[in-house]
DNA sequence: CCTAATTCTTGACAAAGTCAAGAATTGGCC
DNA sequence: GGCCAATTCTTGACTTTGTCAAGAATTAGG
């Protein structure tokens, strides 16, 4: 796959430097919490990477959450009832959340490639995306 | 259909009384501004109802909000980067919202009666709906 | 290294919604 | 119709999630 040794990490510099943003120590630590925090919200992404950085302001993390989820870096997940979820997922895949307990896990697309992107009615809009939500109750709460 | 003259505001009482819940004229008001501003956030049901009924709370109008989305009365909505939106209809459709002005549009369920409530693995988990939003650019935009 | 542009820090602010305590209303029962 | 318990509404403080704006620091190109 790729050539360097820091896969991840370089990958992520490539990735930023590709969509006109900056590489800074800021984004690559959200960057990493998010991959190992998959699902996490926003403040918890802020205390795993003081945890790593020792000092990072809110608005960065917002920034850079924000700044790579426009750019394709990252997902961005809001389901209702929750703050902003984030992801380093960034093919085509849903989600499942438990109604009782939150749990959300990732579910691959039911139909396939770009699968729902085809509405009954489409109202004349250009479709781009079709985000599926499965809500139901998980192993342990039923 | 009904056999009562006044249609709508008997069968929200009826449909109240059958949740187990109180009929107030808080509550009747805010069904009807629902009814009349399909897609309307809590805070444009609260004037609403105020121009109706002259004064209530906005937490009367939350608490109606919920109490009535929670059993079936309404249906709540929310989609990313907005407010809770409210809608009357109840029954199984999805939505299709413009990316750039907002606007949002209801579409009938691309697959059927209960469609998508198939994921492709289910994790174990008890599926009992599966929202679905499509997001593009409305004809307005484009 | 210098400079311009971008990003980060700091702190105020806004929107959306919840919590809690007491007052008012509803609905069943006599 | 009146009474009582349960529910609902009012009021106001508070929390969470996120944005705005100004100035300081950093990044990246030449």
């Amino acid at each position: 796959m790729s050539k360097h040794k820091h896969h991840a990490t370089i990958d992520v510099s490539e990735a930023l430097r590709a969509a006109g943003l900056q590489v800074t120590a800021q984004r690559l630590a959200v960057h990493r919490a998010v991959t190992s925090l998959p699902h996490a919200i926003a403040d918890e992404i802020c205390v795993a990477v003081r945890e790593e950085l020792g000092v990072i302001s809110r608005q960065a993390v917002y920034d850079a959450l924000n700044a790579m989820s426009e750019h394709g870096l990252l997902r961005r997940i809001q389901p209702a009832g929750s703050a902003a979820r984030y992801e380093h997922r960034v093919d085509n895949h849903h989600h499942l959340i438990c109604r009782q307990c939150g749990t959300l896990v990732d579910v691959d697309c039911a139909v396939g490639e770009a699968p729902c992107l085809t509405a009954e009615n489409d109202h004349g809009y250009r479709i781009d995306e079709a985000e599926v939500i499965y809500w139901g109750t998980c192993p342990g709460c039923q």
